[in-house]
DNA sequence: CTGAAAGCGCTTACAG
DNA sequence: CTGAAAGCGCTTACAG
């Protein structure tokens, strides 16, 4: 944090370049018309000449005009960005989601501000805090976790969209995938592969879409007539170290199980691990799907069987309902179906 | 596209809420002071009154008083926002930067705004363009392929900080990680394992980093008293997919070799999945390194052995590095050096 | 069709 | 210590 005396010596010179912005006013003036003039043109709320217009836009290229961001906004009342609080920016489903938010909202004319909700309510609610400080034209959470109280209250401040519930208000649009539904076909591809002792390991502090998975297994069990046995579930933490102990756990604890279903694909990958660890090998000793179909579940070792939900697709979707809400239009988006996808992680019940 | 009459009828009451902002001068009344004063008392650049203050404070809660960030940037010509550009914002590489970047940007009030440049160099120039349009107060471009005369222009414009490369220049700064030792040591590890046929996947399109490390990988066979082989060497992309790609052909092209050195992580799980596939096991029949050290090497099956560079902390002393150029100090921060972790993708050749 | 003027909400020399 | 005033750069009714 010290400055070294040399540093500061030169620090007259070694400082910022001088940012002299090209203004309005001065291309107004190489083209020979007023600012007002020149605003229009640019933001095409008028018809001119083709003599004007490209006088006007020689003066834009001659000068390399760029309209300041700010005075526009604060003019305009709006900033063209969009705040986006997700929980890590570095995390392969997070990552995923926000290439499609980005995606679509660059194509819009829109920027998103990102940041980290780091899995803790103060968190989240800071960034909220901090996106409508910046005038941001709308939020999109991406499976947050504030409450829904709270985000009802900042719907009457701008536009939000949701992931991951119901949730429906004035300003507020929600998007949710049937997570119960995925949770049913990973379980009934197991079921039909022969297995009956099925584990799942859920995710941790009993966030919804992980309650809502337990039930889609529960459901699928009983379809089958499998009776529910609590000792094997085990809980993680929705990362790969979580599936690796959860499984350790299982494994230690005695009970019998050939297959595993957990709650998205990194406890997946913890479970792999943990499992070959103990020397056991997947899909012979123990069958194992995932949840979120990751891009890199492609290239695991086997290639794991998953539920997808194209999370790059909700981040698109998120991004249009938000860019509709703004319009003053209500919505009408609804996530695409999840489905089964069937890779080398899963096979037939030994004996 | 198209509205549906019934939410055109409606669109009165759907529309966004009214943004009643509330203003500095809204504040100012109600405490009986001025707006001058609220905004010094704000920005602590006033000593007042410990009543005065309390008061003011208790209007700003009372209202529930946020600036309006556009305002304050065109009044400071600083808009307290960062532009990032990445190549893509779900990539675990980018995904560890980024993160490093926010977490150490968001201490300092500053907020991230991120745009990928997509491998493109027209992508990576336009997200310049919307940045300096956007006055944010410093660039960081995290592993980007712009030119540098390119962005030694831009620098003329807006302080930038680069990592990946060797430039510095008035309002630029860069920082660059030693990919050359990082790929020796990869080498050496395997030579010392009784290794002597190495294969090496590149990156494609003869990216600086990729040059370092085929560099350092040659020196480290040098100096083992190895020959040069360039059948040896394979081309991929950066991604799993031409890791995968590059060592079938590898193995398709007959030239023995029992250890791969990959460019990077992603290559390294491609081309583990390629063995698989071909029934050869890691590390028993080749022995695997890759580069990064990405978190879910540890993960793998087998846990991957890599070069670690820690992308975080690149991340965040690029924030850092960013934060004293727009400061006018010139930054001192040099990269940890690269380390690399053995995990079990490597052991001994056979025979 | 085009320009002068006011205004967006904040900051900060400039005077008291 | 505090307020009135000007200014940041843009947009847009309001008049010609």
């Amino acid at each position: 944090m010290s400055v070294k005396s040399g540093s500061v010596r030169t620090r007259g010179k070694s400082g910022p370049p001088p940012r002299k912005s090209v203004t309005l006013r001065m291309v107004a003036r190489e083209a020979g018309v007023s600012a007002s003039t020149v605003s229009r043109i640019i933001n095409g709320t008028v018809n001119v000449s083709d003599g004007l217009k490209n006088a006007v836009d020689a003066a834009i290229a001659k000068y390399d005009f760029r309209p300041n961001a700010a005075a526009r906004g604060l003019a305009l009342g709006k900033t063209l960005t969009i705040g986006v609080v997700a929980q890590a920016i570095d995390s392969p489903f997070y990552g995923e989601g926000l290439r499609g938010i980005e995606a679509c909202l660059r194509h819009r004319g829109y920027a998103p501000l990102f940041m980290s909700g780091n899995w803790a309510d103060e968190d989240e609610d800071r960034c909220m805090r901090e996106f409508i400080g910046r005038g941001v034209d709308g939020i999109i959470v991406f499976a947050g976790r504030l409450g829904d109280t709270k985000l009802r209250s900042y719907a009457k401040e701008v536009p939000i969209v949701v992931t991951g519930r119901k949730l429906r208000a004035q300003g507020l649009f929600s998007l949710q995938i049937d997570d119960q539904h995925g949770a049913a076909l990973a379980v009934r591809h197991l079921v039909e592969l022969g297995h009956r002792r099925i584990a799942f390991i859920t995710g941790s502090d009993n966030h919804p879409d992980a309650l809502e998975r337990l039930e889609g297994y529960k459901a699928a069990l009983q379809e089958a007539g499998i009776g529910f046995d609590p000792r094997l579930i085990a809980t993680g933490d929705w990362h790969e170290d979580g599936g690796v102990r959860a499984t350790q756990l299982l494994i230690e604890s005695g009970v019998k199980f050939t297959a595993i279903f957990c709650v998205n694909d990194q406890t997946a990958y913890g479970a792999c691990l943990a499992l070959f660890r103990k020397g056991l090998s997947v899909p012979r000793d123990v069958s194992v799907v995932g949840f979120d179909d990751l891009p890199s579940s492609t290239y695991r070792l086997p290639p794991l069987t998953s539920v997808r939900q194209s999370i790059g697709e909700l981040g698109e979707q998120s991004a249009q309902a938000i860019l509709q809400l703004i319009a003053g239009q209500r919505p009408k988006i609804t996530p695409r179906p999840v489905e089964l996808v069937v890779r080398e992680s899963t096979c037939a019940a030994q004996g």
